[in-house]
DNA sequence: GTATGTGCAAAACCTTTGCAGGTTA
DNA sequence: TAACCTGCAAAGGTTTTGCACATAC
């Protein structure tokens, strides 16, 4: 899938938000990234394009973003948020060596939603998993 | 299950951590509670039961414990984390009326175990559910 | 007696808020 | 022009760190 510029527009315009040219170069940076980067990876990136950017208007889309639904917000790490453009219904690893996440697709919780549990009305299902990725499989980078 | 402070002790020294006072008697908390507390709430119990006591104790309990295996940390909020003692295989739901944490048991996700998807390997998987809680359906103490 | 833990204060870190000046439609 | 956004500085909230004193074994 190509990104481009006017398609990125849309989507903002779209969910009644200002599309400000620092929006716009912060949501691309997002739907390219595969990292789902922190805040502070976010701002490191656009200061090279947008050299006087602030990390309050970082945190302001952000917030805008996750509201209409264009961004979710992932706290598997406990300190910071990340943040992650991809809507396709996924799951995340967390890799015990690496640190990095990386998207994992698997159909296996479709079975929950909307069911209830013990009384329970579930909304949504939120996972992710930790161990090894391929890459640090593959390097043998890791112990045991 | 009786919570003694015996048991505990043991827990504890069987894991290479002193048996102070303070760390008995904020893992008696912990095992008692089904709460999944900040640290800000089990320091306010624990005031309660040790009145000098402080943040910092809190803090550094919480990290040798989760450190050792006898506690786990939750990060379901986004802003802080909460602390569980419940050491069998469960889930959480995070009721959106009520922002109450509850333990949901359910073996559909002992399937993951070990295995092995996209080529990499799944170690633990972490769940938690967003919904509206049996108490708050019943009071129909929810919007929808 | 030595190593370790406690608790106070300060610092570090992530995020939000207040506000003056600038930008969008 | 009216409404909204940006970016600086300050503040808020959670967690960590430095250190003197106290406690455990």
């Amino acid at each position: 899938m190509i990104t481009n510029m006017k398609h990125i527009q849309t989507t903002i315009k779209d969910k009644g938000i200002k599309p400000t040219y620092q929006r716009l170069k912060i949501l691309e940076y997002l739907i390219e990234t595969k990292k789902h980067p922190t805040v502070e990876m976010i701002y490191n990136n656009m200061k090279r394009v947008i050299p006087t950017i602030s990390k309050t208007t970082v945190y302001n889309a952000m917030n805008s973003f996750v509201e209409k639904g264009i961004l979710n917000a992932l706290s598997v790490t406990g300190t910071e948020l990340r943040y992650d453009a991809n809507t396709k219904p996924h799951h995340h690893l967390l890799c015990n060596k690496c640190r990095n996440i990386y998207d994992i697709y698997t159909n296996s919780f479709d079975f929950f939603d909307k069911k209830i549990i013990n009384g329970n009305k579930i909304d949504e299902v939120h996972v992710y998993f930790k161990g090894i990725c391929k890459k640090c499989l593959e390097k043998g980078n890791y112990k045991n």
